[in-house]
DNA sequence: CCTCGTAGGTGTACGACGTACGCCTACAAG
DNA sequence: CTTGTAGGCGTACGTCGTACACCTACGAGG
């Protein structure tokens, strides 16, 4: 019987959103959201608990926009679970500032949950079962949430692949030149590179 | 010719470390450290030049505590760096609050590097070389970084897993039974069962 | 032994943060 | 038209990182 709502989640975690990709994760605060939807700061807590419910709202946002469709049924599993891996990983390019925030978040989002549920729809149709199906999973996205970071926070291209390559030689001789073949290897080549390795273990 | 310096960089780091492990990541500040060394807040700017500077010394001092001597030579090379990567973990097992702070901070470590050294004269004697091999190591540490995270904010024996198992079974059967699974899957088994299967792909 | 400059240590203060609390008010049901 | 519920807001508190100005302990040069 009272006053209606005016907001919905959705334009809440939008707002947030919105925050976090123009100005990065340190400038996500209570205020800023506030300021981005023209109301109070106050405001907010009639829509969220606290500031960690709102960052659950960008994170299920931002994830219940991956397509968990079961990906074509032709290809062989590695190669479907390769899909929903890239669907995952197309995602959250488009929001680096919100990678931090899966990390944390990742257990309560509907949107992880389904994608789970069809990643764990390929394995089982692959043969695993019981505890090999869940390490199966659990080092998906273990490497998954690893590799999305180390992509995020310290690129190959950046500079600290340029600082190590010019590392004292007689200590850190592989690394060294490891760090100059490490110019030559994009982004996607590292991280579908590395996938394809945990893929072929898992065959 | 002025005072000599009270304090190194080892005692700082070790006063954090002692909040970090004490009172959790949460109460890791500016102030906790000073009054755990018995000195005001502003004297340890005589030391760090920020907050993320003593960071970076806690996790130089946990990191530092790495074995990163070289394996036992009679082992076949992916139990090598299976030591390797046990060692890294029982180390930073042993300080739990400190894992989501490497992230950020791997980089600028030197503790880092030498187990990145130490990672690469194996990967490189069983014949990795040039992109292959950037993409072995980078895969190495995308999986340490992700497991030990999810080890320690969404362990399988925790509030997730048993949330998980009694999702709607009609849209996530296989979460569902997964999870049961799940729970005769301790970490141990999880965190290496996953990191076999790396070794295994590397092969 | 006595300066004296350097750098260690401190106290205060500022702006930003999350959020508890109490107030006003717009609205829909009666 | 009344009225209760819940939306929205302003203020205020405690905490954070840290800039700044100030004392002061000390070792080198006289």
């Amino acid at each position: 019987m009272p006053r209606p709502r005016s907001l919905s989640p959705d334009r809440l975690a939008a707002a947030a959103l919105a925050v976090l990709d123009r100005d990065g994760l340190a400038a996500l605060s209570m205020r800023a959201v506030a300021a981005e939807l023209g109301m109070s700061t106050m405001a907010l807590y009639r829509y969220v608990r606290d500031r960690e419910e709102l960052e659950l709202l960008v994170v299920e946002l931002v994830l219940a926009g991956v397509d968990t469709a079961p990906p074509p049924a032709g290809l062989p599993w590695r190669e479907r679970i390769e899909v929903l891996v890239r669907r995952m990983r197309d995602t959250l390019s488009a929001h680096p500032s919100v990678v931090p925030l899966t990390v944390s978040h990742r257990h309560h989002s509907l949107g992880v949950l389904r994608w789970s549920e069809t990643v764990l729809t390929v394995l089982a149709g692959a043969g695993f079962e019981g505890g090999r199906r869940v390490v199966a999973l659990r080092a998906l996205i273990a490497y998954v949430n690893g590799a999305l970071q180390l992509e995020h926070l310290g690129a190959l291209s950046g500079a600290g692949t340029a600082a190590i390559s010019d590392l004292p030689a007689d200590e850190f001789p592989l690394m060294a030149a490891t760090a100059r073949d490490a110019r030559r290897v994009d982004a996607e080549r590292e991280f579908f590179g590395g996938l394809a390795v945990l893929l072929r273990g898992l065959e």
